[in-house]
DNA sequence: AGTTCCATGTCGCGG
DNA sequence: CCGCGACGTGGAACT
């Protein structure tokens, strides 16, 4: 990794055109190729250009360019800074993805969510994406649940559009909505009901401590 | 700013929880008090907290927490290198977007899009918000047309919401929808055709080049 | 401040 | 490889 701090002017051209006027920025070029401009404020990079890509370096110009027709140009009027140090490979991020882990422990606990309600399956492709969960009520009749970690408008939009198809399919209608999320927001609640779909709010440690529980059986 | 290499561990908890294992990164501390964690590829960083934050620093160990109930936590185990240098302001970025263009270049060649059709206005205004062009077609009916870059479902919502409202007055009413794009996408054509929407796809390139044309000849 | 919508989004998974 | 949806999306514009 080589880290400068500099002086600089760069023009990016691409998927649009853009100009950074003059001023003292941290560049950061990576092991992998990929080029960052970063300012002193915000998370984001003023500018970049990822790999894979091409540099060329010349007397006080860097010109990147990536096979895409883009091309990131940075002119160094003066360089206040300039090291490079090998970081060695990353042994990378473990994260426990709240959705996909939500969703298969409801899979695993329908009950939590309806006395009596069994899986008919995840993922249930319709023509404008997969319904997380397909389910049969206590009642024999079909509901899809939509899991989302927030549940807000565009959950029920979502659902909605599911729901319109699903509700084609003689074999499966009438089917009826059921979001169901850590927190339902004030709005979509609003949304959901004018719709008659279901809404709910499930505790995640409580749906990990009852599997625990099951586990803690055997 | 603040830039140093060191081997550390990284732990997140907030929206969601993250662990990195011991290993030696970038860790860049900005004016505005943004953290940031690089490893050596990829141009996002692996782990941050942008500003607003509140940062202690402990033997070996940082603290960083925001007030939303997220918290960072860093253990440097060695430290290689370690610096602190003023970047002053930013004057900032200046770009020129694709989608505004594209929706002007389209509203001097509605030709491009169908036979005879003139435009009523752009960004007219709904309730939920400024149809971006309402045209006349050569039949005298009205069009809504949305623009984007690309063509997703949510497009095709944001269309349906603005027909909806635009067919309850009577002077423009009945009033069809056209989704306009650079790519639209399969889901997004199904949802469309199913409401009765039209969708198109338009190429910049040759937009511009009309425009070009037509400007040769003067 | 809350909401909506764009993005040089980036990322990861499934066909 | 492309299509498609989630994201600790982030950020800007607008109410």
């Amino acid at each position: 990794m080589r880290i400068l701090v500099a002086d600089c002017t760069v023009d990016y051209e691409g998927r649009l055109n853009a100009h950074l006027p003059r001023a003292r920025r941290l560049i950061v070029v990576k092991a992998d190729g990929t080029v960052l401009v970063h300012a002193d404020t915000s998370g984001k990079p003023l500018n970049w250009m990822t790999t894979p890509n091409h540099l060329i370096e010349e007397e006080g110009r860097w010109l990147i360019t990536n096979g895409k027709g883009e091309r990131l140009t940075l002119d160094l009027h003066e360089v206040h800074f300039d090291t490079q140090i090998d970081l060695g490979e990353d042994p990378g991020l473990q994260k426990d993805a709240v959705e996909l882990e939500l969703q298969r422990l409801l899979a695993e606990h329908l009950d939590a969510l309806e006395e009596g309600m069994t899986l008919i399956r995840r993922e249930y492709p319709t023509p404008v994406g997969p319904v997380d969960l397909l389910c049969r009520d206590a009642g024999g009749g079909t509901v899809a649940v939509e899991v989302k970690r927030r549940g807000e408008i565009d959950g029920v939009e979502q659902l909605t559009r599911y729901l319109e198809f699903l509700n084609r399919d003689h074999r499966l209608a009438p089917v009826r909505g059921l979001l169901v999320a850590q927190i339902v927001k004030p709005q979509a609640r609003t949304l959901a009901e004018d719709r008659g779909i279901g809404w709910r709010e499930v505790d995640y440690e409580e749906l990990a401590g009852a599997e625990s529980d099951v586990l803690r059986l055997f």
